[in-house]
DNA sequence: TTGTATGCGTTATCAT
DNA sequence: ATGATAACGCATACAA
């Protein structure tokens, strides 16, 4: 193991102080270098292989150029797309993303805010939690400006940036509605929660707009526990039991259309024949189903670069705690 | 923003020297201070809210007790579970685990870890990439150490952590054979590869050692282009057309059995009454088929944490290019 | 345009 | 058991 190379190697070895040579291996030309020397600096450094401490960079500047986000542990990535997207953003301004999932910790979210006390970063990007006080105050303790991407939550309490659920529920309905169906069932778990509420408010606001009475009996609310997915949904196959025909069918996530499928499959429903199926979020699943499903897709290229440039203006001066909303759009593949 | 919290204002605060203090914050209790002030000491930093500097104190050890690891950048987070392994194995060792997507970058692996020059970063943890020459190159111009993970290189020149594919293969086979099933397909893509080729000898030995013959026609190569799967694969198909039987299936991964078992629905087939089938990888698409997939569960949790451990090894003494390898389990569902 | 000198905050060495 | 101090490698203010 031999010793690393610093300015000081290069600057003996070009025969200069090292203050030229720190300003000759600047990222973008300094002013104060001739271009000659800064062409002769580069090359010797490169021939010894100067790599630049970035302790003792971060130490001298007091920033680390770096990001970090916090991502949900679950197998499913939904959220990886949005990293990839920070990802790029992140490079785009020289800045670089470290990505931290949130583990086994009870403390959650905030617990691995807290943990980041050990590690370079310069901000926090919270993906998928409602943005708690705890987040807040973990982050204010580390000095760390947070921006959080789809939270939940009603009254932010963070800049935040978050997809328009109401549109999007709304597209996917009128989705349906244009190609004449009229009995729509809306298929979403128990849980309760902002998004969930915005879903379904877009898919009454479509059937308002379309003149055409929502039917309550076809929203269901079913059990899916998250970790094993049933077969099917009992609440959905009660209801085609009970001989109640539905034409088309809203998911309120992806996940929830391969039960569904199961469902009407069973009961004898060809899709998008007899059913036309629509879901949300356009994960991995959605190609999965047969037939693959058409689906709102989640803005997760913008979430991530926009988050990004947010955490980043963070650094300069705060940001205020409003919520950016961005709109989703329709993914059409076979079912509907 | 106030100036941050120092060693020195905690030393003035309890009247003692700085290297006292630094001695009683240190992690695990120092031999040479009194337990007395350690607490004493613990307790005024706490209250003035002090945090060590990374930078300071890496430039001063040399190290910044954190791995990194470059994970494929496929939507499909396969690798997942084998980060969040990888992440708890790390905590347990005081380091800390950034993850490094590749990007679209066209230099892929080699690339990210050359990006690495602006990480804080101990050491290289690189999943799924044939551990090219390229990557080693990139580490060492760094002088980071790297393990990679799923290496499918014949003869790696890293150390690196696999998964036995040949008794993967014969796992499953085996779990078809020993159900009385006599005439099985092996379902795989046109790849070639160490891991393809290890997987389908599993497959012949399971045969061998039951006394069957491989049916070489029911060995399938088929096309499957990973950004799109295709709704059925052509090869089986048409091997089903020609009234070949086949009463079991192995897919040589989870995604292929998607397609393939539309091809046996389609056919008239019933899985598992008439074709017991079973997948390779457990990942989530292994949940979501209809029926749910019987497969072979890589040993995520073990990859992981066993290449954490051999790069904090590798911190120290230099480790041999060997390969470990690991062997994987069946995960009994529905489909077999 | 270039060089010298200082300080960033920590840990380790050496005295006491 | 504790304190003073050097050193880690860099960027910059200031001098030349």
């Amino acid at each position: 193991m031999t010793r690393r190379v610093t300015l000081m190697d290069v600057s003996k070895q070009a025969g200069v102080g090292v203050a030229t040579v720190s300003r000759a291996l600047a990222a973008e030309p300094h002013r104060d270098v001739s271009p000659a020397t800064r062409e002769r600096i580069r090359r010797i450094a490169d021939d010894l292989g100067y790599r630049p401490s970035l302790a003792a960079r971060a130490l001298r500047t007091g920033e680390y150029r770096a990001l970090s986000v916090i991502v949900p542990d679950f197998e499913w990535g939904w959220w990886e797309p949005v990293v990839r997207s920070a990802y790029n953003a992140a490079e785009e301004h020289g800045y670089h993303l470290l990505v931290h999932p949130v583990g086994e910790r009870r403390d959650g979210a905030a617990g691995t805010i807290s943990a980041l006390s050990n590690v370079p970063t310069d901000g926090v990007i919270v993906l998928g939690f409602s943005a708690s006080r705890e987040v807040q105050n973990a982050a204010a303790a580390l000095r760390l400006p947070v921006v959080s991407v789809d939270d939940t939550a009603a009254n932010p309490i963070l800049p935040t940036v978050s997809v328009d659920n109401r549109a999007g529920g709304r597209m996917a309905t009128d989705h349906l509605l244009s190609q004449g169906r009229q009995r729509l069932a809306y298929v979403g778990n128990t849980w309760a929660g902002n998004f969930v509420d915005q879903r379904i408010q877009g898919f009454r606001d479509a059937h308002d707009s379309a003149g055409i009475e929502v039917n309550e009996r076809l929203i269901l609310r079913c059990e899916n526990p998250w970790d094993d997915p049933p077969l099917t949904f009992k609440e959905l196959d009660e209801l085609l039991a009970d001989g109640v025909r539905i034409d088309g069918m809203f998911c309120e996530y992806d996940r929830m259309a391969g039960p569904a499928l199961r469902s009407l499959r069973r009961a004898g429903l060809t899709v998008p024949g007899d059913v036309a199926v629509v879901g949300y979020d356009d994960e991995e699943s959605a190609k999965l189903t047969d037939p693959p499903l058409t689906t709102i897709r989640q803005p997760y290229e913008e979430l991530g670069a926009l988050a990004v440039s947010l955490a980043i203006q963070a650094q300069t001066r705060p940001l205020a705690a409003e919520r950016r909303l961005i709109v989703p759009t329709l993914r059409k593949r076979q079912s509907a």
